[in-house]
DNA sequence: CGCTTTCCTAGTAATTCGATAGGGAAACTA
DNA sequence: TAGTTTCCCTATCGAATTACTAGGAAAGCG
């Protein structure tokens, strides 16, 4: 019972850190997959992975050859680090693998289904808030910045 | 990148519910795993672990014999259910498999920590907040209930 | 062409997840 | 004391997931 809880895995973490490496790249000049491995510290063939499926889900456009490579495919204000997220490693939040809508409970359980509901809305409020824009210029919204300044936030249990 | 992102564990919902049932069954009288496992739906060899694990971390106490079973250790009241996923299950969010304040980010990622924290502090802010009693009485807090009322929080995307 | 860099498929070692099996050990009943 | 009930412990299992790695095919450039 050590390490489980609601977790971002290392592929949602990658590519959300790869994704802000475009946004500090500006909309025009585009990064290699090496460059980005090479500044966050990620895995480059791993890397090259995640960066398909930021491609795939529309997030990222990318070029061949000698002078290609990635870069975003919209404004960074326009991208939410809950769609990296999502488009890198599925829904942001699940119960027992399915999306809380399609779960039932019965008995004195039957109230937790607007419990899950409204932990995921909550956690939409944030990721769904911030964008790429807005943590690559280390600028996080007021209200996502009063959360984070509570010294409450930052202890262990 | 199907059923991925932040993710409730079979484990932690089925404590959730066990717990709920104990709630629901008041101070006095306990239940037999059995029991909690034929109301809720659980196999209950894999309940059975799940409760031991609750017994360890202080929030169940345990008889065995013929009028044996399982008894919440505190008022429902005093329990969140932050309480139960963590002994059943480890800390509530982790970011890679360690806890947010353990985590460092260099250039433009460096703000992903306070975010990260920040969705700590929403998700405490739930979880941390309502209680055993509250869910198993069908009356959860007015704010919760108002994230969980709004539409938009029951659409998919 | 030759070089670069993305794209795609496959594979893999380690771990976790959800679940099951089979006995003990303790407590109650009679 | 014998017998039943129930918790308690350890061990195992297959399937899935996680985090990576390898090797090459395809595309764009000079």
């Amino acid at each position: 019972m050590d390490n489980r809880g609601m977790r971002i895995s290392a592929r949602a973490d990658y590519a959300v850190r790869a994704a802000l490496e475009l946004a500090a790249a500006g909309g025009e000049a585009s990064l290699k997959a090496e460059a980005i491995a090479a500044a966050q510290g990620i895995p480059h063939k791993f890397l090259e992975g995640i960066l398909g499926d930021l491609r795939r889900g529309g997030l990222v456009v990318s070029q061949r050859g000698g002078k290609g490579g990635y870069r975003l495919a919209r404004p960074a204000e326009s991208i939410a680090i809950a769609d990296v997220i999502r488009v890198a490693d599925g829904p942001l939040v699940s119960v027992r693998g399915v999306r809380p809508p399609e779960l039932s409970y019965c008995g004195p359980a039957e109230s937790l289904l607007p419990l899950w509901i409204a932990v995921r809305a909550n956690v939409r409020k944030i990721l769904g808030e911030v964008t790429l824009a807005h943590v690559a210029a280390a600028k996080l919204p007021d209200e996502v910045l009063s959360l984070a300044e509570d010294p409450a936030a930052w202890t262990n249990p």
